[in-house]
DNA sequence: GTCTATACTTGGATAGAC
DNA sequence: GTCTATCCAAGTATAGAC
C-alpha cells in the first residue's frame, strides 16, 4: 500500500518523526483528537506525508502502536531474565509500570482500542498488536507461579493483569493520579513476599499438581 | 444553559430520544464517531434539536452518562442488599456484569473516559459521574469481607475491581469475546465459595483485627 | 419545539510545483 | 520527498420558517 521507496534515508527520519508524533498526538488529545494536521504539526513535517508514507491517518496510528508494541515487549522480556524472587519481578514490573504511565505508552494502547470502535477494521489491526502482550503476562505468570506452592491457571490470571493494567491506566489518566495504581503494586510485593517465604514448601503443599 | 423549558412534555420525550441515540452512538462508533448527525439519526430527529436542548454534544453524551450512572446505581444497590453469602453475592455480580456488557453501560462510560482526552474539561465531568460508582465498589468489598477471615485494604481492592472492569470491557470489546471476563467471576466464585466456608474460623484466625 | 437551510470550520485526501 | 494549494466531505452551530 505504502510507497516506501527503497532507498530513502531523509524519508525514513520523516517516518519515524511522524509516528513520533503520532504518538505523542495520541497521549495529549487521543483518538479523537488526533486528526492528521495534529499529528503533522506535532511531527514538525506536512500533512501531506501522512498519506504519503503511510496512506491514511488509521494506518499511521496502527504502525505507531506497533512501533510502542516492539520497543515495549523487548523492556518486557528483560524482565523474564530475571529469575530471582517474585517480590523482585513484582518490584521490576512496578518500574516498567511507571515508565509505561509516564511515557504514555498504555494510553497510545487504551485510545487505540476505544477508538477503534469508529473506524472499520481497525479492531483487528490493534487486536494483533495486543496479542504479544498478552502472550507476554502468560508466560510471566506462568514461569512466576511454576514455583509457587499454589496452582493457579495462567492464562486466566494473564487476561485478569493485561485488563487490569488497562483499567488502571484509564482511571489514573482520569484522575491525574498514579499512586491509587501503584499502591497495588506495593499490595502484590507484599503477596510476592509470602510466596517466596513459602516457596520452600511448595513441595508439601502441592496436592494435586499434574505437570513435572 | 440549556432552554429545559418547565412544561414541555413533547420536548422531555424528545430528550429522552436524544440521550438514548447517544449511547447507542457511543455504543456503535464510539466517542470518536459520536456526531451530532450519527446521534440524531438513532435518535429519530433532527441534528439542530441536540443544541437547542443540551447545547453542544460533549454536554449531551455527558447528560447520557449521567442517565447510565443513575439506573446503573439502582441496579446495584439491590446486590448490597442481599446480606447473603459471598458466594451468592458474586453470583449476582456476575449476573449484572453480563446486563452491563450486553447493553453497553460499561462502554459508554469506558468511550467517555478515553474520549475525554479530546474535550477540555470534559474529565472532570466524567470523574464525577465516575466517582459513585467507585463509592458504590469500595462499600461492597468493605461489607462483603468484614466477615472474612481476611484483613484488607478496601479501598485499594475497590480501585482495583472498577479498573478490572473497565479493563475487562475494553478487552471483550475489542476480542467479541465476554467468556474470558466472565471465566473471571467463575474463579471469584470459587473463592468467595472457600471464604464463605472459612468465615466460621474468622474469630480464630484474626490476629490484628483493629476495628469491632 | 421542531424543522430546513445555511454559515463556518475542520479534516481527509489528492494534484502539481519544486 | 516535501511542500503549497485545493477539493470535497463532514462536523458544529445558528437563524429563521413553521
Amino acid at each position: 500500500m505504502s510507497p516506501r521507496p527503497s532507498g530513502g534515508q531523509a524519508a525514513t527520519a520523516t517516518r519515524v518523526a511522524l509516528v513520533a508524533g503520532a504518538i505523542e498526538t495520541l497521549r495529549e488529545v487521543g483518538f479523537a483528537g488526533a486528526s492528521a494536521r495534529q499529528i503533522a504539526r506535532r511531527a514538525g513535517c506536512n500533512q501531506a506525508l501522512i498519506f504519503y508514507h503511510f496512506g491514511s491517518v488509521p494506518d499511521l496510528l496502527v504502525a505507531a502502536l506497533e512501533e510502542i508494541s516492539a520497543r515495549r515487549m523487548a523492556a518486557y522480556r528483560t524482565l523474564l531474565d530475571r529469575t530471582g524472587s517474585i517480590a523482585e519481578l513484582v518490584d521490576a514490573a512496578r518500574a516498567i509500570f511507571i515508565e509505561d504511565l509516564d511515557a504514555g505508552h498504555v494510553t497510545v494502547l487504551v485510545e487505540m482500542i476505544s477508538g477503534a470502535q469508529s473506524v472499520p477494521g481497525l479492531g483487528e489491526r490493534v487486536k494483533a498488536c495486543l496479542e504479544p502482550w498478552r502472550d507476554f503476562a502468560e508466560t510471566a505468570v506462568r514461569e512466576v507461579l511454576a514455583s509457587a506452592p499454589i496452582q493457579v491457571p495462567a492464562g486466566q490470571v494473564a487476561h485478569a493483569l493485561v485488563a487490569g493494567i488497562l483499567g488502571l491506566e484509564l482511571l489514573a489518566h482520569l484522575d491525574s493520579d498514579r499512586s491509587s495504581g501503584l499502591a497495588l503494586f506495593d499490595q502484590a510485593r507484599t503477596i510476592g513476599d509470602l510466596l517466596d517465604r513459602l516457596r520452600p514448601l511448595a513441595g508439601l503443599l502441592n496436592l494435586k499438581q499434574g505437570d513435572t
